[in-house]
DNA sequence: ACCGCCGGGTGCC
DNA sequence: ACCGCCGGGTGCC
């Protein structure tokens, strides 16, 4: 219980960040103390285009009444202390440690309270020399802020009589001190970072992984009695990797020791205990290569001294009736895949029933009464429980019994009691985050001490501000892994959760972690990438599809082929999509001129749309609600429009992202200027710029009572738009594919194939088609429930005669597990906007487990929208190689690079 | 703190 | 002397 009530160091931390206008918002709700953890997510993180504005020498006094030392050259941190009694100015200054060394002299501390408070500049301390120094020591202070603070900070310093030296070279990041003999020397970064290109910056990023098969990740382990499959011989390496990596006692990355103490050449922080090293790291391997097997392995060969799990050994009798248990387990796992809420668990006797076995089978006699922790707690999403559950009954052996519970579910088991009694326990990240969200306090995953935590796909816990994320960091363990297909997605500020997570010090704190990595690397600072990739490399496993082990590929998949097929549209077709366009261009031509092009954001997306349709199919494009009417009506209405608005661009498949947190939608709201963000998001927005906020991409007012969401049944609604009997009619495009299907059959009548769109109705257009030429097909789309999707994969993936050679397949179904090796041809009917979602598609067929090669057709109409659209493809793919290490892009450029989309899109 | 600063004691040479 | 100077007490914010 301990653990919970301490203040906790290294949890999410943002001191320096805290913001004078929230605390006080706390403190006067009475909340003082748990509130600077919740401060908003975009005023802090805006530090990434901070400049240098200068440095100051000031001193640090007091130094008696503490214990913190430093050393010379070492990082200090400077917090404001606003409830000091003396001195309401008052100014902490920590070591790396979080430990006080002193404050801040009261003069100087006067001219820091207001620029810290209101967050104008943040401050950043060496200690130069004097660090043994009895009662004061110097202190040389950066001020860093942005561009547009600058004058403000410097008037508010020279008020007090304070005035910046300019920017000297050697102290950008106070990393003069560190030179000495082991850190890198940096120079000249300041003002004019030094900002690499898009090429260089890629290639560094590759680098980043380079060699790592060198070292000892060479390895190879085999797996423990109770492993029950072969590891093919990259799962052995990565086994050895994890065992040796969980039972290393090396120091941590950027860890010495120098005469008896233990120095951290990036801070300069030195201590007298050894710093315990990261029991654990991130597997990275790309999706396919076995994580999850991976894992599981490790769990059963590596329990304590290299000792494997004692799991029990099943005696010949037992073992029908684990067997049977274990079908339970897998059928429960079947139809829990919906979404998180609880209305969607799965059926309550299957749940119970399952329940009920583990609780039988912890009566049986257990044969270990181990000291330390013996369970292992993995979190995934729920999409991948259901994969983890399988995996386990498919590689344990059958001859050896895991206890394992899946935390989940309303009637979920809480007592910390039974789960630690467990070899395993399952859960979601909603799960963790909701019993934190009720009680930090009596959050049962929060009261046990962890053998190990697995966080699968973790980069779901890539916002730091996430409830989802805070829940994460407070967890105990004494070995933590990181599984994740995708490091570092957008930059490297996505790293920190992760890097937290794990425990390495001095990084769990954000300050340090921007400090001696994240600015240096986005700063283009000489030497920050090296620093970045020696600690990636140090804690990391990633091999891809391509990797070799002993010059053979990893894996050998067979080759994968992408043809475009160009289309042409009939004389008719032509016509109307024609007419449309022309009507669109009109309409968004006029939004240019007046300058409302944002403001209508949602219609154009609604003109494309159409357009989009009409290359597939002219049925498609018949919800015509244009909504180019902006009369303001009853508030109803209004509100009836706005919902309308939010569905187009929710319904457009454009994979519209949140500006503010840059990912996709959850819980989308949209404001009175028709701009969809996070519910959460643009509250935060709301309460961080109160009293009056705006919004992030057209600076329009901004409420919340203005805020409209859409209900659950109107999304609903909306998505059972079926067609009426409008009489069947083939397209175009709907020949083209039923021309090659047809001749495929003649070449080959086995060969399945995926036909894939965006448009579930365009699907049901294509099975007439199909129907009418006697194709066997199945079909998989978001709408269908759990059970019948498992049919239709399993129906698919058969090879008996007479089995579908055709599946629909809309093009999101189904999450990264969803394995359709049965098919070695797609046909991808209509481009999507974002390539990374077609490409995750055609893992689904060309992964493990494929025997041929793919070749994937994509239909393109000639001379329309769908063209343009790979050009906004190739476009994202370029960004998104280059996408590292670049900076947030700001709401202006957010919206710059809309407004170049629509124009690449409609031609203007 | 081998400082600065404060405030009481003190007062030609 | 409503000063200077001395020397003891004292010391973060």
């Amino acid at each position: 219980m301990s653990w919970l009530c301490r203040p906790r160091k290294g949890g999410v931390d943002c001191r320096n960040y805290s913001h004078n206008s929230s605390s006080e918002f706390y403190s006067s709700l009475g909340l003082e103390g748990f509130s600077v953890a919740d401060t908003s997510g975009t005023v802090e993180e805006d530090t990434d285009s901070a400049i240098l504005y200068g440095t100051l020498r000031g001193s640090i006094v007091g130094l008696r009444y503490y214990k913190g030392v430093v050393n010379n050259n070492e990082m200090v941190a400077l917090q404001r202390e606003p409830n000091n009694p003396y001195d309401k100015n008052a100014v902490k200054v920590n070591n790396v440690n979080g430990d006080q060394v002193g404050h801040i002299k009261k003069e100087l501390a006067a001219a820091l309270a207001g620029i810290m408070d209101n967050k104008l500049a943040v401050v950043e301390g060496v200690v130069p020399y004097g660090a043994k120094n009895v009662f004061t020591m110097p202190v040389q202070m950066s001020f860093w802020g942005r561009e547009e603070n600058k004058e403000a900070v410097l008037d508010q310093l020279k008020m007090h009589g304070f005035k910046l030296a300019p920017p000297l070279k050697e102290c950008g990041f106070g990393s003069k001190w560190i030179s000495g003999k082991t850190g890198p020397t940096y120079s000249a970064p300041v003002h004019a970072a030094v900002h690499l290109t898009t090429e260089q910056l890629k290639s560094e990023f590759d680098k980043l992984f380079e060699d790592l098969k060198e070292d000892d990740k060479t390895c190879e382990m085999e797996g423990a009695e109770a492993v029950g499959t072969l590891l093919l011989p990259h799962q052995k390496q990565a086994l050895a990797w994890m065992v040796s990596r969980e039972n290393s006692d090396n120091l941590p990355p950027f860890w010495e020791e120098r005469n008896n103490f233990y120095y951290n050449i990036l801070t300069n922080f030195a201590v007298k205990e050894r710093p315990k090293n990261v029991l654990g790291g991130i597997l990275a391997d790309d999706m396919g290569l076995g994580k999850t097997l991976t894992t599981i392995a490790l769990i059963l060969t590596n329990f304590q001294d290299g000792k494997p799990l004692p799991v029990e050994k099943i005696t010949s009798d037992k073992s029908y009736e684990v067997r049977w248990k274990k079908k339970i387990v897998s059928q429960y796992s079947k139809s829990s895949d919906l979404g998180e809420s609880e209305e969607c668990l799965p059926l309550q006797t299957e749940r119970s029933s399952f329940n009920y076995c583990t609780a039988s089978i912890q009566s049986v006699e257990k044969k270990y009464s181990e000291d330390g922790p013996r369970t292992t707690l993995i979190i995934c999403p729920l999409s991948v429980l259901s994969n983890w559950i399988d995996q386990f009954e498919q590689h344990t052996s059958q001859d050896f019994h895991l206890n394992i519970y899946i935390y989940y579910g309303s009637d979920r088991n809480k007592d910390p009691a039974i789960l630690s009694e467990q070899d395993v326990v399952l859960t979601t990240y909603n799960v963790l985050a909701t019993d934190y969200g009720v009680s930090k306090y009596d959050s049962p995953l929060h009261k046990i001490k962890w053998l190990r935590i697995v966080l699968d796909e973790a980069h779901t816990i890539r916002n730091p501000n996430a409830q989802q994320t805070k829940a994460v960091l407070s967890l105990e363990a004494h070995r933590r892994w990181v599984l994740t297909g995708t490091p570092i997605q957008n930059s490297v500020k996505d790293l920190w959760s992760l890097i937290s997570f794990l425990k390495l010090k001095p990084f769990t704190d954000r300050e340090w972690w921007h400090r001696t990595i994240q600015r240096p690397v986005t700063m283009g600072t000489p030497g920050g990438l090296r620093r970045l990739q020696s600690l990636i490399k140090s804690i990391t496993l990633r091999r891809t599809k391509i990797s070799k082990v002993k010059g053979k590929p990893i894996l050998e998949l067979p080759e994968r082929k992408v043809l475009i097929q160009h289309v042409t549209l009939a004389e008719e077709e032509r016509q109307i999509y024609q007419s449309v366009k022309k009507e669109g261009k009109v309409a968004i031509n006029r939004f240019f001129n007046e300058g409302t092009v944002l403001a209508h954001y949602a219609d154009i997306l609604g003109v494309l749309l159409r357009l989009r349709q009409l290359c597939c199919h002219p049925h498609l494009c018949t919800n015509t609600s244009s909504s180019f009417s902006v009369g303001s009506n009853t508030p109803e209405e209004l509100r009836q429009m706005l919902v309308n608005k939010m569905k187009l661009v929710l319904s457009s498949g454009s994979d519209e992202e949140c500006a503010v947190c840059l990912e996709s939608l959850t819980l989308p709201v949209i404001t009175h200027c028709a701009h969809v963000f996070c519910k959460p998001c643009i509250y935060e927005v709301i309460r961080s710029e109160q009293p009056n906020a705006s919004c992030p991409l057209c600076r329009s007012e901004l409420r919340v009572e203005h805020l409209v969401e859409c209900s659950l049944e109107e999304e609903l609604n909306s998505s059972n738009g079926k067609k009426g009997g409008q009489e069947w009619i083939s397209s175009s495009k709907i020949n083209a594919l039923m021309h090659a299907l047809i001749e495929l059959r003649k070449e080959n009548p086995t060969i399945k194939c995926l036909v894939v769109s965006q448009f579930t109705t365009f699907l049901s257009l294509i099975e007439n088609a199909l129907k009418k030429s006697g194709f066997v097909f199945t079909r998989l789309d978001g709408s269908m429930a759990q059970k019948k999707r498992v049919e239709a994969i399993q129906c698919f993936q058969s090879s008996q005669a007479g089995s579908p050679t055709v599946m629909l397949l809309s093009l999101k179904a189904g999450g990264v597990g969803l394995n359709l090796t049965a098919a070695s041809r797609v046909f991808l009917m209509d481009p999507a906007w974002n390539p990374a979602a077609e490409d995750q598609c055609f893992d689904r067929c060309h992964r493990l487990g494929q025997k041929y090669n793919v070749i994937i057709t994509k239909f393109i109409v000639k001379d329309s929208v769908e063209e343009n659209m790979l050009k906004i493809q190739n476009k994202k793919r370029e960004l998104a190689a280059g996408a590292f290490a670049t900076k947030k892009p700001s709401a202006s450029e957010i919206k710059q690079t809309k407004i170049n989309e629509i124009k690449a899109l409609i031609d203007l």
